[in-house]
RNA sequence: GGGCAAUUAGCUCAGCUGGUUCAGAGCACCUCGUUUACACCGAGGGGGUCGGGGGUUCGAACCCCUCAUUGCCCACCA
């Protein structure tokens, strides 16, 4: 059979996909194994795969499949969020550059085109993820308004309601007057802003006197209520308890005192306007002002903008400003940078504004969440110090606004039966809201008399409850599966999204089955480009990743992804990144294929270099898995597959299939060639998390297997007792094979030319190796020898002393020369220990061990001294 | 304004309890090589005042102080 030389993992990727897929190794089902569970961050339904997802995605299959085969019952569910902002924008600018406005429709036919959409891009990220080698249990695959996750939404608004906890209150929100909705705090991202500060005069009521505020937005005087001066403010004395006019509107306001006033700000005086600025209302609430909301709900002016009424804000700001200026109100314009909220999804800048919405009190939810983190450890972060960052926004944490003023979610089934503010009952259905209000209600209702709240509840009421729901868990809470897979091991995700999904999915945790949700939580990086920018569709600076995937294959790119990402670190992607996984891809596929055209005799003797190559490399084989598990165990994913890397790369391509390679044409010993394919496939399991496909695929031509053999599925090595001495002793034989190849390389010696060797054994040094060194070096013979041998090439490993006879001249300056130079750095260094050592409060106050470990320095330097001097006797 | 993190080779990063992994890895770079798996390769090599300054210590990349730069998060200064 010939094999390609090149490795191709278009031909292969898909046909494993389907293969594992047909033998149905991603699905899980409750048994009596340990479960191993990871829930997706769900992705926006319609949404597309990008390179945060590649990476994110990439971690979680890794964790998934080497649980899987570390013999748990792994369980990957995956899904999509319906996210409601970000997906009803997307369908009203569909509708729109269709001609129909959001607002011609009824809610009915507008969540029919919402579903059309959703049903049409819907899903398309997870066929994406398929192609990464996400191992996800696709027949668990979930949508955050399924039925069964509804239900569940709408259940525990029904719940905390009754127990208290969602109340509807009148407060100061972020309004966006685009999407005409709510946003959360969190939903908020302030600019910086280079705007105005406007000098404005009031008149005092019965005088001629003005006084001056500052305001950046002069067109909401309308809306103001008070003027405010601080009572210390010496300026300002003589105005306590007067009144002034509000210019344009003529409105009369108090003056009033408060210390929250900065006097050094502006002109110290301060305009108050309660509905449209966050303090200001706080203001107005101890002051008791009236308030005066001046917009409609997309930032128009109201009837309180009198002349300007219709007309936007900004465009109001420039015309009041020249009005007030025209009429003599205006003193004076400065520049100005200010912090403006804007919305993270339409980008329009926020208005504060105030208006009834939902909220979910948030003090006792907290607590539990704090607990866990903080002092239980009972959820661990990785990496650590986001423990911080948790910890200032719970202990600072205002109540949650759960309302959106969107069709496009789960409808808050609170249902209104009258006019007034509380004749509204809150149930899980209509039905039986009408009979919640027929008892609250003195006239006789029906269901016609009934009128569900308008609005949607926010993205993140519905993804809290993601790893419990997914199991059914709040609809059926004893049920078979949410006891077995909950809580959930590890969540994978981004910093961005801290308090927005993770802390809530803790407060859920506790609150509906008084446990945590997850044992830890990994986050990753941001991927990047090569400048540091955030990748971003915007940008163009994000490359496809199915293209990558095409062009170096997804363990290419998963490589590639994971080297460089260090738990937490932002990842700088580059594509010789995936270069340098595909290259390992072909590495791997030609060793395959070296070992894979041997042919085996039963009849030849195994070399004494193979036996000891076998034994050195089962060693090396454990010492690094025990150091991919304590990489793996710290989330420490690059340092693990790095590991390995090196494992396959160097210690078993470079050194061991060199070691027992049989010479042209000759066949291997059946035992070596036996251990070789067993250390091949232990390589192939350890390495299938990181790259699937290629190891499957190898795996698979070692030899015919039966599904119920495939890798997959295959069992992790066992850790074993490492013989550490053997890999030291390697150590030493490598590091003489190297100097011989330095030898052959500087004198231009051929290596198919044989040489002969003989050494100084000071060290005394096993000879274990020698056979190998032997077969590495090419060499016809390996001598220990009692004394210097004069006239010879030399070199020295530790203190040995090694030394090639040469046929032909040698040039006896440049090997006085070298020697030379090797003498004064030996006691160079020499002297520098000897200092160490002659400090008397060095040797009094050092440990023992680090004593020793001079002294041993000491005297191998002057060994070290002692056979340079000898060679330069020799030479001399 | 407050907090968190980072600063080590050209690049990306390790360096865990201060002392044998103490100055490392991968990539990139340079030299040589078409040796019978692999040029998507092999062998060899160069490259760092560990951001600056101060301190603690017998000993500091590591601990403390300070300054600088960068990134992220939080915060209502009109």
């Amino acid at each position: 059979m010939s094999i390609p030389t090149k490795y191709n993992p278009q031909a292969v990727e898909q046909k494993w996909y389907q293969y594992w897929m047909e033998h149905n190794f991603f699905h899980s089902v409750p048994n009596e194994k340990q479960p191993y569970t990871i829930v997706i961050p769900p992705p926006n339904v319609t949404g597309v795969l990008h390179m945060g997802h590649m990476l994110n995605n990439t971690i979680q299959d890794v964790l998934i499949r080497k649980a899987r085969l570390k013999g748990f019952n792994a369980c990957w569910v995956p899904g999509t969020d319906h996210a409601s902002i970000a997906t009803e924008a997307k369908v009203v600018a569909k509708l729109k550059s269709e001609g129909i406005e959001k607002e011609s429709l009824t809610r009915e036919e507008f969540l029919k085109h919402a579903w059309d959409w959703t049903d049409k891009h819907g899903g398309l990220i997870l066929e994406q993820l398929k192609k990464l080698g996400a191992s996800c249990d696709w027949e668990r695959t979930k949508f955050t308004m399924d039925e069964q996750l509804s239900k569940s939404v709408i259940k525990v608004f029904v719940d905390l309601y009754n127990k208290g906890l969602i109340y509807k209150g009148f407060r100061m929100v972020n309004w966006d007057p685009e999407a005409k909705t709510t946003l959360s705090d969190e939903e908020v991202i302030y600019e910086e802003k280079q705007g105005n500060l406007y000098y404005l005069k009031y008149q005092v009521e019965g005088s001629d006197d003005f006084v001056t505020i500052a305001t950046t937005r002069p067109e909401t005087i309308l809306g103001d209520t008070a003027v405010c001066i601080h009572p210390a403010d010496k300026r300002f004395k003589h105005l306590i308890g007067k009144k002034v006019i509000v210019p344009i509107c003529n409105r009369v306001i108090p003056i009033i005192v408060d210390d929250y006033v900065d006097m050094e700000f502006g002109t110290g005086c301060l305009k108050i306007t309660p509905a449209h600025d966050m303090n200001d209302k706080i203001l107005g609430e101890k002051h008791q002002l009236e308030i005066i909301d001046i917009f409609n709900e997309d930032a128009t002016l109201n009837k309180y903008g009198l002349h300007y009424e219709g007309k936007d804000r900004f465009v109001v700001r420039a015309a009041i400003t020249k009005e007030l200026d025209e009429k003599g109100y205006l003193q004076k314009v400065e520049k100005h940078l200010q912090r403006v909220g804007t919305s993270e999804r339409t980008k329009a800048v926020i208005e504060p504004r105030i208006s009834a919405q939902w909220f979910l009190k948030m003090e006792d939810l907290v607590k539990p969440a704090l607990k866990a983190v903080l002092e239980d450890e009972d959820i661990k972060f990785y990496p650590k110090h986001y423990v911080n960052t948790y910890r200032h926004w719970l202990e600072n944490i205002r109540d949650w606004n759960i309302s959106r003023q969107l069709w496009w979610g789960h409808q808050i089934p609170a249902f209104y039966f009258g006019d007034g503010e509380t004749d509204f009952v809150v149930a899980q259905t209509k039905e039986e809201a009408l009979i919640l209000a027929n008892k609250k209600s003195d006239k006789k209702l029906t269901l016609n008399d009934l009128h569900q709240d308008d609005d949607a509840l926010d993205t993140w009421f519905s993804s809290w409850l993601w790893p419990i729901s997914v199991f059914d868990g709040i609809n059926n809470p004893d049920n078979k599966e949410i006891n077995y897979y909950y809580p959930t091991n590890d969540l994978v995700t981004g910093p961005d999204i801290i308090f927005f999904w993770v802390a809530r999915m803790i407060f859920a945790g506790y609150e509906f089955r008084n446990e945590k949700p997850f044992q830890n939580v990994y986050f990753t990086g941001i991927v990047r480009d090569k400048q540091r920018r955030k990748m971003s569709k915007s940008l163009g600076n994000s490359p496809e990743p199915l293209d990558l995937i095409d062009q170096y294959g997804a363990d290419g790119v998963r490589v590639g992804l994971l080297l460089s990402s260090a738990a937490g670190n932002d990842l700088l992607f580059d594509e010789e990144l995936c270069e340098q996984g595909r290259n390992f891809s072909t590495k791997i596929w030609n060793a395959f294929r070296l070992v894979q055209g041997w042919e085996k005799s039963e009849k030849i003797e195994q070399p004494e270099a193979s036996k000891i190559a076998i034994e050195w490399y089962q060693n090396k084989f454990q010492q690094v898995l025990e150091e991919v598990e304590k990489s793996s165990e710290n989330y420490r994913l690059s340092e693990a597959l790095m590991s390995i890397y090196k494992l396959i790369w160097d210690d078993f391509s470079s050194w061991y299939l060199e070691m027992i390679k049989p010479s042209f044409g000759q066949p291997i010993d059946q035992n070596t060639y036996d251990a070789t394919i067993a250390f091949f496939e232990s390589n192939l399991k350890v390495l299938h998390p990181y790259m699937p496909f290629l190891t499957e695929e190898i795996w698979q031509h070692i030899k015919t297997r039966t599904p119920k053999e495939a890798l997959i599925i295959a069992s992790y090595p066992k850790n074993e007792v490492v013989n550490q001495s053997i890999i030291a002793d390697f150590e030493i034989a490598s590091e003489v094979i190297s100097g011989i190849r330095t030898i052959r390389k500087d004198k231009n010696i051929p290596f198919k030319e044989p040489i002969e060797i003989s050494y100084l054994n000071n060290d005394k040094i096993s000879n274990l190796f020698n056979s190998v060194i032997i077969k590495m070096g090419n060499l016809s013979a390996m001598n220990e020898v009692d004394e210097t041998v004069e006239s010879a090439l030399s070199f020295r490993v530790k203190s040995n002393e090694y030394f090639i006879p040469l046929t032909g001249s040698i040039d006896v300056a440049s090997e006085i020369e070298k020697l030379t130079q090797e003498l004064k750095y030996t006691e160079g260094f020499l002297k520098s220990v000897q200092t160490k050592l002659s400090n008397e409060r060095f040797v009094n106050n050092a440990p023992e061990k680090v004593l020793e470990i001079e002294r041993k320095k000491e005297s191998d330097a002057l060994a070290k001294i002692e056979t340079i001097n000898a060679s330069l006797k020799a030479f001399k």
